[in-house]
DNA sequence: TAACATACTATCTAAAAAGGAAGTAATAAT
DNA sequence: ATTATTACTTCCTTTTTAGATAGTATGTTA
């Protein structure tokens, strides 16, 4: 795991470690749920495969998922959040509460144009 | 205002948003206090003035701030939050509790290392 | 023997984000 | 006339991030 840079405010640390393009969705789906690869990539089409392996791997490298990994033929991989994963939900959900509220008022505002 | 794109989950909206590397920072800054360009300027001297004028257009673009212009020399500019901005405080807040315990814990692991 | 499944890896290109250094505008104070 | 102040803007370069496409490994099944 990563050791910790010095941030100039704690709200940067957050942002260094789930602020890579496609890692809160990850994270996000792996809140509740262990998956493999291929289950994370139907869930999230729009990142191709480089860029799921390489956001994954650094969650990984950060200590946030755990990979495991089964030695059999096809391979069969499990993502699932470890301990300190589950410590970022609160953080998740602030979020995603937020976000719901953004994507409603989003919507409102549409329709109020005009 | 930019209107939403569409989402594939809610937690995206948040980091579309405030994902920038600089932006969680500012806000962090503007909570509670209305500042000119050069105090932020002070606060955050990682980031050079292109970048913060950069950032906080963009935030003022998407109405989290407020770009309040005095028509004075020498020039005088005061940033705050917006009500949509204030919105967001909740979010800033689990992610700086999180970071606060995560350099609290990054420290000790710094120990432990041997 | 060939095709299939799964989880990647590799290579190359393109686009986006960030960094550095210098310059500008307007007026007031010296 | 020169300098100072403040909030930028410009231009250019470098770095980082992302995308597209194709290939690999290895047993299992048809």
């Amino acid at each position: 795991m990563r050791t910790a840079k010095s941030f100039s405010c704690p709200v940067e640390a957050v942002v260094n470690l789930i602020g890579g393009k496609y890692k809160t969705v990850i994270l996000w789906h792996l809140i509740n749920n262990t998956l493999r690869f291929n289950q994370l990539q139907k869930q999230i089409p729009q990142a191709t495969p480089k860029m799921l392996t390489q956001q994954l791997r650094e969650l990984e490298h950060d200590g946030i998922v755990n990979r495991k990994v089964y030695p059999v033929v096809p391979p069969k991989t499990e993502y699932s959040l470890s301990q300190f994963g589950l410590s970022l939900i609160p953080v998740l959900d602030s979020m995603r509460k937020w976000g719901v509220e953004y994507i409603k008022s989003a919507g409102k505002q549409i329709l109020s144009e005009k």
